[in-house]
DNA sequence: TATGGGGTTGGAGTGCACTCCAAGCAAGCG
DNA sequence: CGCTTGCTTGGAGTGCACTCCAACCCCATA
């Protein structure tokens, strides 16, 4: 890893963001070649250009680096962290508060219980949101039954 | 009914709307007196004042009658589309969407199918909403999980 | 060496869904 | 009568989350 000679601390600081939120998901490449540019990571994550330079300009990014030219290149880690970042989007949680939240993971360990806080208030949001959304498709599914019948003959 | 007296064909243009959302709601008075202020509505309904007046000018409403000194009086019928287009609103459909939805309705019967073809389509992208939902669910309770572990010290 | 295709920036612009404002009217009350 | 409360209007303003722009840089290929 040319790009990626980060220090062990390095790694240390920057690391708890996505520590459990792998299993799920496979990288383009391995670690140690991953060093996308912007518009490949584009292309992977369904985000805009101008979305990705606005996240990071908001501080939702946790610092990405860059070639030798001043362009940016994501890693894996970056990767993942946009993933969660876009799961979190399609809660409806704010853009706010997943700066906060990115906030905390720059502030290390010590925000450990706030962060748990953060996300479980977040779960019980998501767990209503759910209860909405059924609640919705009853009431769909009756009106549609009702033009299903009153509609067969047109 | 007093203010109701609607020709038949006048309800036989405005009615097929809600004909099948009623079960599962009770109205705070009896058709007949059903003859609300905007206040009421706003209390019912938790919409405000403005988002009311802002509902009807771009055609989202089914025209909400006046008292003699020209005041906004809704019925039965108005407090159940408020319903229907809240729980449409939180499916995440755009205001323009619904506009057109009660256009159809204004058009009649003749407009069933393309009615039942609007709901269906929600009904899809309800469906796809809740799967996301229960995605990000997992994502947020493998990474609670994790700081439950790691933070019980703190 | 020119050209094309990628990348960079700060700041301005966009679209949606409200949200508010100023000015005014009508009814009820002391 | 004056005052308050509640409502009316058109049009302007707000906040969010992007989205775009102009002007620029860097590098690979013809």
């Amino acid at each position: 890893m040319t790009v990626m000679q980060t220090t062990p601390a390095d790694t240390a600081r920057t690391a708890p963001a996505d520590i459990c939120s792998a299993p799920p998901r496979r990288h383009p490449r391995a670690d140690g070649q991953d060093s996308y540019t912007i518009s490949e990571v584009v292309a992977f994550t369904g985000l805009t250009a101008h979305t990705l330079r606005w996240y990071e300009r908001i501080g939702l990014m946790p610092h990405v680096d860059r070639s030798h030219t001043g362009q940016r290149r994501y890693s894996n880690r970056d990767l993942d962290w946009l993933d969660f970042v876009t799961k979190l989007r399609l809660t409806g949680m704010p853009v706010a508060d997943m700066v906060r939240y990115a906030e905390l993971v720059r502030e290390g360990e010590s925000t450990y219980g706030e962060r748990r806080e953060l996300l479980e208030s977040t779960r019980r949001d998501v767990l209503n949101r759910i209860a909405e959304l059924r609640d919705t498709l009853a009431v769909l599914d009756r009106k549609i039954s009702f033009y299903a019948m009153e509609g067969t003959t047109r």
